[in-house]
DNA sequence: TGTTAGCACTCCAACTCCCTGAGTGCTAAG
DNA sequence: CTTAGCACTCAGGGAGTTGGAGTGCTAACA
């Protein structure tokens, strides 16, 4: 496996990514950086498809990469290039669009980006608020006998739910069931904000809970909600008006959103990247998926990804992939790790 | 236009809907109820053409019914039976998914509920928030120099959004700007909610103001939400799995939603059907829209549509429609109403 | 006057056949 | 090891053919 086969499956890749169409031998030998005429190109072509990282659709046609083919590609021959400052600049302009970056909104404008910048359908998977404690609840009475339950979580999320009462709350009621709730829910992790934990929450309530419970309720489908991922999805739109794409197959896919989340759950590190067809459950043809992770406090808290064609441009829709997920743990690190350091807060205060 | 010539269109049409295929006069004639040779059947139909009810898509195929053919069955021939009381049953049920109906879930509900009944794309434009009240505004700390803005409306609608200061407030600061805010802004239309107005608040403020203002902002921001037409979609994937339907403009078509956002808003009673291609902006070819309103306070405050192929079974899908607008409006006048009639919630106050 | 059977006509859709050209593998010479 | 030359393969497209479904028209019939 000398430099030129390599060199001879790079260029087969990228000749075929960007035309679509079965690469001939001829085609080959004309790059720059070939030097060696068709026939050579031809013998290595063979060796290459002995190999397993070139087919042809029939005899008389070009040839393609195999999955193997890009497997190689990505991994060892490719060298995507570093993204310029100006690149970068635009990027984070995506990012923070619509103010500053909170943790939904800069999922949202993430998950759109990419799809944007790679004309691929772009989804993340954000478990982060799983790990996020309950930093306030709050009861807010909103009309006749409707109450607004408010909780909001060290990551920055933010939820509410109306809920209506049998009976109105007098201002004692309400402010005794705030402070108790204040007690024993903040700090809490909304993971552990299970059933158990509400029963036992109302138990400890006792007379008082035949009023409350659709507020008890109320709180429970909230946490709820919370625990559950996040699945952000972008693009889907690039997917249908991709040639290579079985539309019927998209739609299947994009309907079975909990193997995507799977998918995107499963750990590992760095990028990782998935074919249609290759095995296991991803099962657009001809489509491949890319996969980033990003981090909070040193936990992976989510996942994004780009689907798209197998006849990708990995050189340039990886290096977008990495900058995002490391974009994003960047900036919820630095949410998170604000309260601790934050002593000037004090000084700052105007009276 | 005798009687047998509107049967033998509403023939062509429900068979049409059913196959696919062109239409032949033999098909025709074999159907219980025609009881005329086939011959016959060719002559009323080639009047039927002349009069632009019927095509041909070449000369020696069946029939297919023009627009206006479609046009005419709707609204003249066919008599959707009325909903047994089972299907009303089930349809209650599907809305009611997941608790109480509260205004979004309700929507989001009734859009798929619709999609999924169809078997094509639902979609649901709310603009009830626009003609509702402010009836509560609430400022909560949640953190260092973060605070989060709460807004109710009378329609049940509630936003939030967390804002960064550049200072902490002193509780004093916070219940006073708190008061202002219910003083001034309580009871105001959200569609009165605009940029001077809350100029005003701001200029009124003085001094606080360079403090307060990302909450004012906020503010206006979650008014600006609230007077955008909260547009529901649902089930684009069905329309992705129709044959007749050019995958390319259904991409347009939902890309744009401002279009549809136009067509929806659009003021008229009962139920309308569009057709794509017929004039205009709906540009999907072979497809139809059909769209109801629902209201509330006698005011139209939202429209629901069904997107589908032209091959559609209107007699089936209009029923649904407008059973979903009915109760819809039902069930938001019942919200809305509840307060003035509410005596009964004083005797029941429990201490 | 309206309905029906019969018949000639039309024309799409499917099929076969053929040809072209791109691309290959192999061989022999450099 | 590389290259030129050559015979071979095969998908894709165009032309010609056929079958069948469906029509319009006409003439007979109730």
């Amino acid at each position: 496996m000398n430099e030129r086969k390599l060199k001879i499956l790079a260029a087969v890749v990228e000749e075929y990514v960007r035309t679509g169409e079965p690469v001939g031998s001829k085609v080959i030998a004309n790059l720059p950086g070939i030097g060696v005429s068709a026939a050579t190109v031809r013998n290595d072509m063979a060796m290459l498809e002995q190999l397993g990282f070139l087919e042809q659709p029939h005899t008389s046609a070009g040839r393609v990469p195999t999955i193997s083919g890009y497997r190689l590609y990505i991994e060892k021959i490719m060298t995507p290039p570093a993204l310029p400052d100006s690149e970068r600049e635009r990027l984070d302009n995506m990012l923070a669009e619509q103010g500053p970056m909170t943790g939904e909104l800069l999922i949202q404008n993430a998950t759109t980006a990419l799809a944007e910048l790679t004309q691929c359908a772009a989804v993340v998977s954000d478990f982060s608020p799983k790990f996020s404690v309950i930093s306030k609840v709050e009861v807010i009475p909103a009309g006749k006998r409707v109450y607004v339950v408010l909780l909001i979580t060290s990551g920055g999320a933010i939820k509410n739910k109306a809920c209506r009462l049998e009976f109105d709350l007098t201002n004692e009621q309400l402010s005794m069931f705030s402070d108790y709730l204040a007690e024993h829910l903040e700090g809490v992790s909304v993971a552990e904000l299970s059933d158990e934990r509400m029963a036992d929450l109302a138990a400890a309530m006792g007379a008082y809970m035949m009023t409350m419970a659709p507020l008890v309720q109320g709180i429970l489908e909230l946490s709820r909600d919370l625990q559950q991922h996040a699945l952000t999805f972008s693009g889907e739109k690039n997917l249908f008006s991709c040639e290579d794409l079985d539309k019927m197959e998209i739609v299947r896919f994009i309907e079975h959103k909990e193997e995507l989340v799977r998918l995107l759950d499963d750990s590992f590190s760095g990028i990782r990247v998935m074919f249609g067809e290759d095995g296991g459950s991803f099962v657009i043809g001809n489509s491949s998926m890319i996969v980033s992770k990003f981090h909070k406090g040193g936990k992976n808290v989510g996942s994004l990804g780009v689907i798209g064609p197998m006849r990708l441009d990995y050189a340039k829709v990886i290096p977008y992939l990495e900058y995002f997920s490391q974009k994003i743990t960047d900036l919820i690190s630095e949410e998170g790790e604000e309260p601790p350091a934050d002593t000037q807060g004090e000084e700052n205060r105007k009276g």
